[in-house]
DNA sequence: CCTCCTTGGGAAAGCGCTTACCGGAACGGT
DNA sequence: ACCGTTCCGGTAAGCGCTTTCCCAAGGAGG
């Protein structure tokens, strides 16, 4: 990058020195620069239109105003909603944000964690759910540990087992809470589409809503429980399955509304009516998908809120940490769930 | 960030100089490093785990290895869709991308592309299409200017009049194909949910549809073009207030999905039928909305596919620029627009 | 009138890295 | 045996900024 107009430009062109051009450009602290001097360096700094170079800045002052951001897939709308929130947040308090898309690659995160160590990021959030590969957590913790101990600030977002502060969204509780809603609606034999096995988001949710029926003296049959990719196309493929067993179950709960309208889909194509032939369920109440047809029963999350308070649980100074914060959902009840005629 | 190890603790532990350790862990060109000292900084840098301050390297070499992205919303799927394209590009070249949501806060992009120019990025990439602001737009250009002749590469999606290269998604004959598409299917009448007054991709694409509907002898009342927001809500608000007209129309054309679903809503909420009662077109083809019932017809555009190419065009030495590449899109024809019976 | 603060500016030492440039050693050709 | 050449390691000069330390000048207090 060559041509650049730099600090020494500025203080020439005022006839003052570094030091001084410095001082007067960000009024450093108990220090006073002179009226008159500090008028001629920012007059001098704008006709150049100088703008620092913030690598200099960061080396000297050995820190930096990003965050990083680590997900799974930014096209997923349940991270896009998150990096939503660490946006809006990280603008209000002048920082930058770069994010890097894992892929689901396992160990990713490491890797990205290491690149945002590198750059002296002050925060590093990470979100995301793996859980059965145990190895590859402890390398992530590892990571995050050195980063805190270089004075940066870590939060994990749904990702536990880590040394950091956490936000946990309370899943378990979200799907139990479904579950005795839908039996409330008269539904007693459930499907689950369960999600990839290694996500704990999934299996939590899985395992509350498994707790509510069992509550309510029902079982979840473990043919009833079919797996898949946390994908729209997961869903579909799923129900697809699920269909083929021609099961005897009148309401099915996908672990989040991506799979969900997948398997909306999956239902139609297979000439069954919505919703009176099947009642289907989601979690997270994405917003993109909040108007499809039949609307969707969902348990909300606050995803762009929890996007917001990762930015500043990072960003306070709070003692006793790691922390960790739990985030409760809300059932909402919408046309895809009808009440069964008794 | 205290603590860090660096180069210096790695050459020490090699019992080597600074320059050599450098050497070695690069791999410097035209300068070969004997094999048993690389053996031993290596070993001394894993041991030590090392790894290397992004800002100094960045001092250095005069150069980093990120990508700026300023974008008006990420939470939006358009948006995300192209951001998911930048990011997968960008880390197949080991690119890190730090992303802006301007929140469509005109003047907002000019601060990021500054805030990225002093980051030194290799790449900026804004994707937006805002048109009214003459002013803003020649700020924004002259910033953009400004990074290109300190060795920047900056690519514009969706965003005209700017001194780059540039990326054009073709909203005109999108919109115009879809028109003759609907006139085909037996639709005389039409109303448009215009979008924002000042967006350009939304006047375009009003602009294609408006002259489809004139080539086959029709016309677009001015009464039924009614703009509103991006939105899903705007594109509920614009429906509503289409309907208190009682208006004589049997298809609206949202100029994008997401006000397509929002108008879908509105429809349904005042008792009309779909698809029978009225037919609805939108524009992009979200990928989370292939969904929504009736199936929305469409016009494809490779969304993601966009954002990677704008990656590889940056990073393409091609002369003779800027550059302008125009990228089709292609009606796709579903259950939200039936024929019309004769 | 001298000393001691206080105020405000400059010189210079880094921050952690890359990269000319320099110089010693080993080697081959004559 | 001598003189280029190569090879390969070290020394040091930056990259653009902040910040400590030092110093000059002016004012207050004795």
């Amino acid at each position: 990058m060559t041509g650049s107009v730099t600090l020494h430009d500025v203080a020439r062109r005022a006839g003052v020195s570094l030091a001084t051009a410095s001082r007067a450009l960000n009024g450093s602290a108990n220090r006073v620069v002179g009226e008159a001097l500090r008028e001629r360096v920012l007059r001098a700094a704008a006709e150049l239109r100088y703008s620092p170079n913030a690598h200099a800045q960061a080396m000297a002052r050995r820190r930096t105003r990003i965050i990083g951001l680590s997900l799974h897939d930014i096209a997923d709308p349940y991270f896009s909603a998150v990096a939503a929130g660490v946006m809006r947040e990280a603008e209000t308090h002048g920082l930058l944000v770069t994010m890097a898309s894992t892929g689901h690659r396992p160990g990713a995160e490491t890797d990205y964690v290491g690149a945002f160590r590198r750059h002296w990021a002050t925060v590093v959030i990470v979100v995301g759910s793996r859980t059965d590969d145990r190895a590859a957590t402890d390398r992530l913790a590892e990571e995050l540990a050195a980063f805190e101990a270089e004075g940066g600030r870590a939060v994990a977002v749904s990702q536990p087992r880590l040394p950091v502060d956490t936000i946990s969204i309370d899943n378990r509780a979200g799907a139990r809470d479904l579950g005795h809603t839908l039996h409330d609606l008269g539904h007693r034999r459930f499907a689950v589409l369960a999600g990839p096995a290694d996500l704990l988001t999934a299996a939590e949710r899985v395992d509350g809503f498994r707790e509510a029926v069992a509550h309510r003296g029902g079982r979840l049959a473990p043919e009833h429980v079919v797996p898949g990719p946390f994908t729209r196309d997961g869903g579909y493929a799923a129900m697809q399955r699920l269909l083929d067993e021609e099961p005897d179950v009148s309401c099915v709960f996908a672990v989040n509304d991506v799979m969900a309208v997948g398997a909306m889909a999956a239902l139609r194509d297979r000439g069954v009516d919505l919703p009176a032939g099947m009642a289907v369920a989601g979690f997270d109440d994405i917003a993109t998908l909040r108007d499809v047809s039949p609307a969707l029963t969902t348990v909300r999350i606050p995803l762009e809120e929890i996007g917001a308070l990762a930015v500043r649980l990072a960003l306070d100074e709070g003692a006793d940490r790691p922390r960790l914060r739990r985030v409760a959902g809300e059932v909402v009840v919408r046309a895809s769930t009808p009440r069964l005629p008794a």
